[in-house]
DNA sequence: GCCATCTCGTATAGGGCGATACAGCCCGGA
DNA sequence: TCCGGGCTGTATCGCCCTATACGAGATGGC
């Protein structure tokens, strides 16, 4: 098990399988590590299914922080909302890995849907997926104890990425505190503080620089 | 101007024709003040449209205390997320005025689509805007500071409810501090001294119990 | 007209977070 | 092997937010 790393999000299989059936209305396209699939502010019908590597997205603020809101790695999809919407990208998505991936093109998709509406079902499963998700995180977010935010993400993580483990879960995904803190809007520091408050408390330990959810008796 | 209320929400004119269009295919369907068009937790393929009246979506937390995401008023659509993904929904909508709405079903979508490919294009605008506007405010929220999480939402009722005034805009929407509160998630007492601030700040005024957004000659 | 309720303004005390700085640790590269 | 950089653990300090409380003004019911 070593520090592989992975993203921070996950679709169903079948849901995966629906997508792949109609990679062909897309084409196979590949990036560099670092390059971008898309830019903030650019308007764009295009959207991914990320197939292999690791894709960053992020909000960049006016005063040019960055809030990083997701990592997509393989078998999800990305971009879909601006594609769709005809507005200009909110976010931006960067390959922090060589990455490959399927791009759609929203512009001909009406056309699509009439003879492939279970495809239109299919996107519009991911668009509702997302959709809760990030309500979710909001949820948490509107809190400002940094404990509830950091466990949001935790938890999140846990369902996606955790393997079973005597003692609870273990994220196999990992992520240093610096990344915990701009995914939650914390600073480096109170990531370290709660992360050994929340240890403590019993409800997470640390092994082998990977975070253990424990079993919690009393739900949270 | 009376204090009329108004949602926190509106959607294009274009898509609203799309989709009144295919109001045949659900079903109008009335509720009282205070009833609930669907709740956290329930399994439900059913979506709404509302054609009168308003809705307040919020999230309960585990601890019973209440996130609202939104006010619906007419011509939004609400609970598609949760129709779609068939996962349990993961908020409550409760009609605070006598509503009306379209009740569509997902459950015959698909074969919907094959003959209007164009709803099903117009719905994932629908879900898209949606995962635009939170996703938005997730920036903000993101941010700990007061000033960000306020001026947000102010400027999200501004594109969507303000008229113009001599000064800048003025909110037609009237919204307590207490309200403000619970959808930023700051305590009652901080939203009046932010609102304090922002006006010495000379970036709003209050104009007959109304917020007025000034014109900024540097944008925020 | 009177009182209950809601909303807004303001004060105080306490605590926890952000900024900053620094030390120890691990790991990879030269 | 040694060095440097990234990550983690702490410490200090100042600030601002939360909780709480109270009063004034507006509003609405009777």
């Amino acid at each position: 098990m070593t520090k592989k790393k992975l993203g921070t999000w996950r679709i169903d299989r079948q849901l995966v399988e629906q997508i792949s059936r109609h990679a062909a209305f897309g084409r196979r396209r590949k990036f560099k590590k670092n390059a971008m699939l898309y830019e903030q502010g650019e308007v764009s019908t295009r959207f991914y299914f990320v197939l292999k590597g690791l894709v960053q997205i992020s909000i960049f603020r006016a005063d040019g922080s960055e809030v990083v809101l997701e990592l997509m790695g393989p078998e999800t999809v990305c971009g879909e909302g601006s594609a769709f919407d005809g507005l200009p990208r909110f976010s931006s998505a960067a390959a922090i890995e060589d990455t490959e991936a399927i791009e759609f093109d929203t512009s001909k998709m009406t056309e699509i849907f009439r003879a492939h509406p279970e495809f239109a079902t299919s996107l519009l499963r991911v668009t509702s997926l997302k959709q809760r998700v990030v309500a979710i995180r909001l949820k948490h977010l509107a809190s400002r104890e940094p404990q509830d935010r950091i466990m949001e993400l935790l938890t999140r993580l846990e369902e996606m990425f955790a393997i079973d483990h005597p003692k609870g879960r273990l994220l196999v995904t990992h992520v240093t505190h610096e990344q915990i803190a701009t995914m939650t809007g914390t600073s480096r520091v109170t990531v370290t503080r709660t992360l050994q408050r929340l240890r403590e408390q019993n409800r997470i330990d640390i092994v082998d620089g990977h975070i253990l959810l424990k079993r919690r008796p009393n739900t949270s």
